[in-house]
DNA sequence: CGCCGGATTGAAGGTACTCAATCCGTGTGG
DNA sequence: CCACACGGATTGAGTACCTTCAATCCGGCG
């Protein structure tokens, strides 16, 4: 997951910020081959980046929520790779890479940083590809919701009681299955007792049996 | 994919270098939860690297060749996230990450080469991310041809000809498939005139098509 | 109130999986 | 040197899971 910036480091980083950038919901950050100039610091709200194949089919590659960092993707071509769109009305500070990496030579710890940011980003992947292809339909909502839980209670909110911001279109495009399958699996999770659905409205009602759905959807 | 080295890098990662390490086939460069201490960069051979789950279930990351970087995404936590296992007797070259770090500050190209190489493996990483998420069996297979071929072109080989270095299995394991379901692929694309399959000995005999196959597999 | 988009639910169909048999190439032992 | 055993690959048949197509529901907004 793009990671929680703090600390130091975050000090510093807030120094170089020039602006606060405001982002409405449904609106680009960025798109798909933009020029690269900055990575993007969430400061509320929250984005997808999704990538789109040649042939209209598109793949959301991820969820951001606030203090997470993104665009970290560019660096390599100096060209946006993703587009990331707004789920939300939503805050962001642009952080101008080149000034990041001048800082970086100075600030060894800020350098550190960067890298095991973009590392965990790695990482991240690796999880994502693990549930694509290997794991069936239920045990990717199940991760799915637990890694929102996760990410959630981190940043001080309920572990169990949260609102989805994403459509079952968006979560279908991010597990890879049809919005249909998300919404049936949802209804059998219910069914059984490990969590509430009212829409987009989800209460986690046995983490449990949730991180055991992960391994093994009975 | 993680990316080539050349130039002036290489150079200066060259006397870095403190010795060149020599890996059997089928024996493991690292494990998961290993301690961090270096990058590795493959100097002759290949390797593939896999994440495994709880209940025993594996997952392919990626299958790497000569010049390329492993080790990435041990970064962030100073342990190892994957296994890396050599496809076939190789040799790679340690890069403590320490030393790379200090030299960084002082070569902004290496710097900005890291950085780089970190995004490539983002990019590369939200390419298959599309591909397990939204292709289906034959795409899959096809993408993953073409792929190969690709990365054996830039380094000199055929792009046309080659011995796959990995089994069924894994393949169907990188690829989110099952092993029948990688052979009945192969089988077909034979039968349609793609490609020829001898085993393990691949030759592409109509790119066009592969690549058509990848949009649309019919 | 009635429309609209997103979500849910049902039924039918298809793709990939599972299980199983067979093939084939390589390496080993008689 | 040939026979056999072994592992990986291929092929077939039946099944399961997810998708597709379609109808309905529900909440928000004009």
């Amino acid at each position: 997951m793009p990671v929680d910036l703090s600390g130091d480091d975050m000090q510093r980083i807030n120094d170089l910020v020039q602006k606060k950038q405001r982002v409405a919901r449904g609106d680009y950050l960025y798109r798909s081959n933009d020029p690269f100039h900055s990575l993007y610091a969430i400061r509320t709200g929250s984005f997808k980046t999704q990538v789109l194949h040649a042939d209209g089919r598109e793949q959301v590659t991820g969820f951001q929520m606030t203090g997470e960092i993104i665009g970290l993707d560019a660096i390599s071509t100096d060209l946006h790779s993703c587009d990331a769109v707004a789920m939300e009305d939503s805050e962001v500070c642009a952080l101008p890479f080149n000034q990041l990496e001048t800082m970086s030579r100075e600030l060894p710890s800020l350098q550190r940083h960067l890298y095991k940011i973009m590392s965990r980003e790695i990482v991240r992947d690796q999880g994502i590809m693990l549930l694509l292809g290997s794991m069936r339909a239920e045990e990717r909502l199940a991760a799915f919701l637990l890694n929102l839980s996760q990410r959630l209670a981190r940043r001080g909110f309920s572990a169990t009681q949260f609102q989805l911001r994403m459509s079952r279109q968006e979560i279908g495009s991010y597990l890879g299955l049809k919005l249909e399958t998300v919404s049936r699996a949802f209804s059998h999770f219910q069914e059984l007792g490990l969590i509430n659905v009212k829409v987009r409205a989800i209460e986690i009602i046995d983490v449990q049996k949730l991180q055991a759905a992960v391994n093994c959807s009975s």
